[in-house]
DNA sequence: TGTAATGATACCATATTAGTATCATTTGTC
DNA sequence: GACAAATGATACTAATATGGTATCATTACA
């Protein structure tokens, strides 16, 4: 079982390289420090430009910079960029077998769960990661 | 993101059946009450008894039974049966190139938030969902 | 106008998840 | 002892998610 998936932990570093830089990056300077293969990296930061994460500029001396301050870019959505809603499980069973239809403790216990998790993810900024 | 599949799902309810029936329960039964497919039904009770979860017993009324108590049931552990150990990711960088070897801000963040997702998972057992 | 950058998109490879199929083994019952 | 009803073991298949690659279009600075 992993919760963070590689693009989410290459974007998380390739947005604190950024943010420590505090200027325009180019892809090409995030390949080389962080060893990421290159397309892989592109297709990461257009997912985080097009996320409203980071802001791209074309062209020469372009690049990436971050869109706001890193004390409000918060792991939960990076991780939601990459892998989608974050939740523990829908239920599996069709609805009408489902023994206990409506008050599932299962499921209810999961969610709590659930819950207690998105808080912290949540909770972890990139400010706090550089 | 997805924390719990459906074979750790399907195991759950099974379990939760079994120990609310208090007796020896054969696949058939647990096919028709909870709607999964037979074989894999089968496959995932194989997958408990071998985990030292269940209790099987071959030939005509035979079937499966749990081996301890509801409440020294986990689900943590059956989660660890079927997706393998609980981690959030391991460093996906290699070593040489992670810009702080040893002292990752990152990794530690991401640490403690999964040592405390394991001790919630520990603290949920079977009995507490029947 | 050339070139250095990103944007968009389609594709491929591998791993994981979900499920099937089949035959072997055990055991209670007649 | 034979038969049938159960699980054990194992190998296979299908679908989905993950981890990438490849390519061409677009923009913008010099």
């Amino acid at each position: 079982m992993k919760l963070i998936t590689r693009n989410t932990d290459y974007a998380l570093r390739a947005l604190c390289y950024i943010a420590k830089r505090k200027n325009i990056v180019a892809v090409d300077e995030l390949v080389k420090k962080l060893g990421v293969p290159r397309p892989f990296m592109r297709k990461i930061l257009q997912q985080l430009n097009k996320a409203g994460i980071l802001v791209s500029y074309k062209g020469q001396g372009g690049g990436f910079r971050l869109k706001v301050n890193p004390e409000k870019i918060y792991l939960f959505q990076i991780m939601r960029v990459f892998q989608g809603k974050v939740g523990l499980s829908g239920c599996f069973l069709k609805k009408d077998i489902c023994p206990n239809k409506g008050e599932c403790v299962l499921r209810k216990k999961i969610h709590s769960i659930e819950a207690d998790v998105l808080r912290q993810l949540k909770r972890v900024n990139i400010a706090s990661l550089v």
